[in-house]
RNA sequence: GGGAAUGUAGCUCAGUGGGGGAGCGCUUGCCUUACAAGCAAGAGGUCGCAGGUUCAAUCCCUGCCAUUCCCA
């Protein structure tokens, strides 16, 4: 073994002969465990949120592999419609030219150059993570067979009616030229005005209305009032005039308007309105659209052309020339905006495609409650719930040229629908030719939502099909709950008739050091190619893994990083201990343990017990914690500074190898799926066969020891190196142990010598006396430990050190006392705590005796 | 307006109904033959505030304050 641990060249190595092996595949085994990655959009590369999502993944499926599972993990990309096509669209603008002039064709082609290109650059950044899944069966949602699946799909909820067509008030987003699902609008809180505008009445007298949007009053039906509002009430069915427009447009009564907000009296305009738009339709109001695709005024007349803003601005200015305006207030409310490119999304009348949600929710939200399907952590299950039981319709078309195309074919001649599979060369009515496509596509996430089966062959009947589905796991974050999660679930129960996954693992948003999001402008995300140039995949990976609780964020500081790199060149060089202490030996079964092989062994055993436990629960955290307290502070602080003395003991040296060869293989399996690529390169060294697919390690029975010895010897080695650092006794100064008192340490054991060495004395001897220069370094209540002074010794010194003890026994005597001389706790507490506590308060009591007692003779 | 989460060491975060932890940072001393990417010793916290339940609360309950998120 080299003497430094290099990630880099390690990394590379081990992926390939994992993957050229087949290791990645699934093998038959023990039951089977399977899962499909989300699937990264093709816009960009990977940043370090991704990398928490497959690093859990990872640590998953090795540890299921390990486990002897079936296990397969199935990588993919996700053609990301709209996303995608902004890309391409800037790119072509900077070139001076758009997507109409080079043809849709032409999009399509150089859209798809893109997808290959980044579909690529994001494999190689899965794979530089070490992630072990099968590539043979990476999939895309535009490929042909998951577009199969979605013409399958949509035709058959067309042919049910769950898939419809109508005109309704859909989001629209101007920039990106295409309709939006109610999920894809960010609503935000902005800081507006809120304008008093006055409307003429035809009858005489006049109405303020209150309106945040002016420049849509050009589209003005109706003015709408509570009925029960007294001020109004003598204007219901009069008529207003329009001010900068002419027309007349009838005072309604609604229920809907809220009395208290602006003047109580509310302008309609049903077609650049959600609400405005109901009332229209209960009113039977005309709907007058005044605002085009580009979200610019395409009413006639002298706005026509102006955007949005421009024409708010002009119209205010001709309501203030009127003397309409009647006065401006500040007012704060929340605007949609689009999610991809942020624009302020546009409420608009379209002609789109639907999906009923209603009873396609039914079966998904009842899956959940019966806990077919399980939320980790369990309080997601709510957020679910509550969005499924107010599911509305979902609107799948969109105007774009990136992504499946809409299966459904209009008849010039008839007017009749074709909706099919397969593209027909007829009308399916009338038979005539004359037929062309909805030139819509579909949204992405629809795609995305059979990825679970698509991606395993559905339609056809496969046999990964039959043997992976229903998945076991899909671990992703919160933000596409609805999104993607619950639409998976409806999808699954409707196709499959059954859930797509038993087990879902919401892990946290990777946030920045204070918590911002991480974004290009504020230039704070964190590159996980960096990364891992800069301190290895597996330092990463265990970082990730560290922090991964089951909160809600995570705040990564970059520092991080650096704490598992060097975690990293303490497994290698703890190895290289172990290796170079270990020539020619073959790992074999042990007899006759020190004690401190017996500490070890039974530690190890409590961690195996730890981190398997950690991984059925989707403790992630917990389980890389352990693991790291094992390793660095039991077996290297401990258990190998202990092997030392061991080790140059003939007797021992056998066993010792054994015990150091045994806990170093447990580790590396149990760091394994951690961190795959340092525990493979040290288990090549070792041990024969490859560590990703070893058995994962169970606890050894007759290795559990009760033995409390241990701790007494860790306490004493503190207090004797406590003592040192007190006096300023530089390390290299040698010095003179002695212990007092019948000690019940194992015979088979060379505690002098562990304590020799761990304190570096010069000689350590069993004493009936207390030595009369002894600074007391630990005591239990059958045995002292002095550090012998030969010069240095001061009684006043030693006094301090005893009276402090002697301060902090009794403050805990006094503590178990009263709890003890409660018969409250002595009736209600368990026997268990009560026991305990009253075995502490007699090793105290006795403790305490031996402490005053020092305290005496050294005052004498 | 409805719902949820979080508040613990200077920073980033674990954790538990019965003596408060880690990493980084800080102080001090050490190149002790695996490791200075290390070893050892140490400083630092009314566990947000106020009540309640309990023999016992940092942990459970209620309210409040602060921060954040989701939904309308």
């Amino acid at each position: 073994m080299d003497k430094f641990y290099s990630p880099q060249e390690s990394e590379k190595k081990w992926y390939k002969q994992w993957e050229e092996r087949g290791f990645f595949a699934p093998h038959s085994g023990n039951g089977k465990f399977s899962m499909v990655i989300p699937p990264p959009n093709i816009t960009n590369v990977l940043h370090v949120g991704h990398a928490l999502n497959i690093v859990l993944q990872d640590i998953a499926i090795r540890y299921q592999r390990m486990k002897g599972k079936e296990t397969l993990w199935l990588p993919g990309e996700d053609h990301a419609g709209i996303a995608t096509q902004n890309i391409i669209v800037k790119r072509l603008n900077s070139e001076g030219k758009t997507k109409e002039e080079i043809g849709y064709d032409e999009f399509v082609k150089i859209t798809w150059e893109w997808a290959q290109d980044y579909k690529n650059r994001i494999k190689d950044q899965i794979k530089s993570m070490g992630a072990s899944c099968d590539w043979s069966r990476e999939r895309f949602t535009l490929d042909e067979g998951l577009s199969k699946a979605v013409r399958k799909v949509f035709v058959s909820l067309y042919k049910k009616g769950l898939i419809y067509k109508g005109k309704y008030m859909i989001n629209w987003c101007p920039s990106c030229g295409t309709v939006l699902s109610n999920e894809e609008v960010e609503y935000e809180n902005e800081h507006s005005e809120l304008y008093y505008v006055r409307y003429p009445l035809q009858e005489g007298n006049e109405v303020i209305v209150a309106t945040t949007r002016p420049e849509t009053m050009l589209g003005d039906t109706a003015i709408a009032v509570n009925p029960k509002d007294e001020r109004y009430k003598d204007i219901i069915g009069k008529h207003a005039i329009l001010p900068l427009v002419g027309r007349v447009i009838p005072v309604i009564a609604d229920e809907y308007v809220d009395m208290t907000f602006g003047t109580g009296a509310l302008k309609i305009t049903p077609a650049h309105d959600p609400n405005d738009f109901e009332i229209g339709k209960k009113h039977k109001l005309e709907v007058i659209e005044v605002l085009d695709d580009e979200a610019k005024i395409s009413f006639d007349g002298p706005y026509k052309g102006l955007s949005r803003e421009q024409a708010r601005k002009a119209v205010l200015a001709d309501l203030k020339n009127g003397g309409y305006l009647v006065k401006v207030e500040n007012y704060d409310h929340s605007v949609g905006h689009c999610y991809r490119c942020h624009t302020v999304v546009e409420p608009k009348i379209s002609d789109q495609w639907f999906v009923s949600m209603k009873s396609l929710a039914e079966p998904a939200i009842q899956a959940v409650k019966d806990k077919k399907v399980k939320f980790h952590p369990e309080r997601w299950e709510k957020v679910y719930l509550n969005w499924m039981e107010d599911v509305h319709d979902w609107c799948i078309s969109r105007q774009l040229w990136w992504g499946h195309r809409i299966p459904v074919w209009y008849c010039d001649d008839c007017g009749h629908l074709t909706v099919s599979e397969t593209d027909p060369d007829r009308c399916e009515l009338c038979g005539s030719t004359h037929i062309h496509q909805d030139p819509n596509v579909l949204d992405t996430w629809f795609s995305s939502a059979l990825w679970p089966f698509s991606t395993l062959g559905w339609p056809e009947n496969t046999e990964d099909l039959k043997k992976f589905y229903p998945t076991d796991l899909l671990v992703t974050g919160f933000d596409i709950i609805f999104f993607w999660v619950a639409r998976m679930i409806v999808m699954g129960i409707e196709f499959m008739k059954e859930v797509p996954f038993h087990d879902v693992y919401i892990h946290q948003l990777v946030r920045d050091k204070f918590g911002r999001k991480m974004s290009k402008s504020l230039g704070n995300g964190i590159d996980p190619n960096e990364v891992i140039q800069k301190y290895g995949a597996d330092a990463m990976r265990m970082t990730l893994a560290m922090l991964a609780a089951q909160g809600r964020d995570i705040n990564l500081d970059e520092r991080a990083f650096e704490s598992y790199m060097h975690f990293a060149n303490k497994i290698w060089n703890a190895s290289h201990f172990v290796e170079m202490n270990t020539p020619n030996v073959k790992i074999q079964d042990v007899q006759g343990l020190t004690m401190a092989d017996r500490w070890i062994l039974s530690r190890l055993n409590v961690v195996i017990d730890k981190v398997t436990n950690a991984f059925e629960s989707y403790d992630y955290n917990i389980a890389a914690h352990a693991i790291y307290d094992f390793f660095w502070g039991d077996f290297c602080d401990w258990y190998i500074e202990l092997s030392k003395v061991q080790l140059e003991d003939p007797k021992l040296r056998e066993n010792t190898q054994q015990v150091l060869l045994h806990v170093l293989q447990q580790s590396l399996k149990l760091l394994h799926p951690f961190m795959p690529f340092i525990s493979e390169e040290i288990w090549s060294n070792f041990f024969d066969g490859f560590l990703i697919n070893s058995n994962w390690p169970v606890g050894k029975p007759e290795f559990y020891f009760q033995d409390d010895n241990f701790d007494f010897l860790m306490e004493t080695i503190r207090g004797i190196r406590n003592v040192r650092s007190d006096l300023d006794l530089l390390p290299s100064s040698k010095i003179n142990i002695v212990i007092v008192g019948k000690s019940n340490w194992p015979k088979d054991s060379p505690f002098e010598l562990y304590i020799s060495k761990l304190v570096n004395a010069q000689n350590v001897e069993t004493s009936r006396m207390k030595p009369k220069k002894g600074m007391t370094a630990a005591l239990n209540s059958d045995v002292e430990i002095f550090v012998v002074m030969d010069e240095h010794f001061d009684f006043n010194d030693e006094i301090v050190r005893l009276n402090s003890k002697i301060v902090k026994a009794t403050e805990e005597y006094r503590k178990l006392d009263t709890r003890l001389s409660n018969e409250e706790f002595l009736k209600k507490a368990s026997t268990d705590v009560v026991e305990k506590n009253k075995n502490e308060k007699s090793e105290i009591e006795k403790t305490l005796k031996r402490l005053d007692n020092m305290l005496r003779k050294l005052k004498e």
